[in-house]
DNA sequence: AAAGGTGTTGAACGACTGCTCAAAATTGGG
DNA sequence: CCCAATTTTGAGCAGTCGTTCAACACCTTT
């Protein structure tokens, strides 16, 4: 039984999500990977099957990593409702030093998917459902500190925050004003 | 001076739409074009260029009838705002038949180029930038006509219908819940 | 009917794609 | 310290990509 060290399969995944972040499923070769982590061919396909299977981890590194941050940002403020609008600020406006792409990789996957990558397309599907399922749990901590009012329909609002981060970040990306953008979030549960 | 009747180069560019909005731009190939097109790659090129030419023409193709359904449908309502919602309703939920992607060829152009694609990508944020031009020329309109408050911030405001569409659309292509985004587009104009 | 320009054709090019697999290197257990 | 199981290696396969171009078909003019 030998044991030969491995790679570290995590570090792996982050450079491949940085990749296809940056340029899509479609848009990213497998040399690419195979270039960023200094990886043959036949390691990567040991690891993970296929391109798709390693899109698909890729999927749910980057949706894990999301849940984290927001979960963490949500601990840092003692109003729910402030911490949302930071968690938007985050993911929106900060990290965008060096964030791969202005928009969400779930986005930018469900825009590209089609019929034919099924299983990738449901998986997206799948992992944004998440989101706003978590979304909503946030938004009924809100409706029980009587931050938002009690009637509040939380389902729906947690629609709205959904359509709102993936629009808020296409126009970005489409139109780099940043002002603009930190209005808007800024507007948010005022309504 | 010969003259053999050239194809139809409205035909091309309305099939060329239509495989470049389903697939994507680098999910479609020449090939695509050629069997949906029934031409030979020469003739393509002979009269677009390039892949990237065509796929220019066919952004510019695309916006410009986006630009005179808005037109029409505002031509068939008294009120702006009613006009608008239609709009909305027309371009997300109907079409849906065959329309070739729930999401704006526009949007999922922006999404899937990169910097490599310079041209094509600024391209097409020029042209998302000229869609809300016409939709703050509407609510102009609209306060003109009384319909909304004189101090409705009208760039503000086509802003919003902006990020609104292209995220609906992006909801609609990861739920499928017609109903709910048919009652977030009724409440628009309301808040 | 001949001429000559215009448009069409489709085989083919070099580069790139996702992926495979026999061989070599690496390691811990005996 | 060697054996055997495991991991890494990288040349290479079969297919697809965007694109080119010489040969051909066609129509208008003379």
């Amino acid at each position: 039984m030998a044991n030969t060290a491995k790679f570290d399969r995590r570090e792996v995944l982050e450079s491949a999500t940085r990749l296809f972040w940056q340029k899509g499923y479609h848009g990213t070769s497998t040399r690419d990977i195979q270039q960023a982590t200094n990886l043959k061919p036949g390691s990567i396909y040991a690891a993970f099957g296929s391109k798709s299977g390693l899109f698909n981890e890729v999927l749910h590194f980057y949706a894990e990593s999301m849940a984290d941050q927001l979960a963490q940002i949500l601990s840092e403020h003692h109003r729910v409702t402030d911490g949302l609008r930071a968690f938007l600020r985050h993911v929106i406006l900060e990290g965008g030093d060096d964030a791969p792409s202005e928009l969400c990789l779930l986005a930018k996957s469900l825009s590209e998917l089609e019929e034919g990558e099924a299983e990738l397309l449901s998986e997206t599907r799948k992992l944004l459902a998440a989101t706003e399922q978590r979304f909503q749990q946030a938004l009924s901590q809100a409706v029980a500190n009587a931050e938002l009012p009690a009637n509040t329909d939380t389902a729906l609002a947690a629609r709205q925050l959904q359509i709102q981060l993936i629009g808020l970040r296409s126009y970005l990306r489409a139109t780099g004003n940043r002002g603009a953008v930190e209005e808007l979030i800024a507007r948010q549960f005022f309504s």
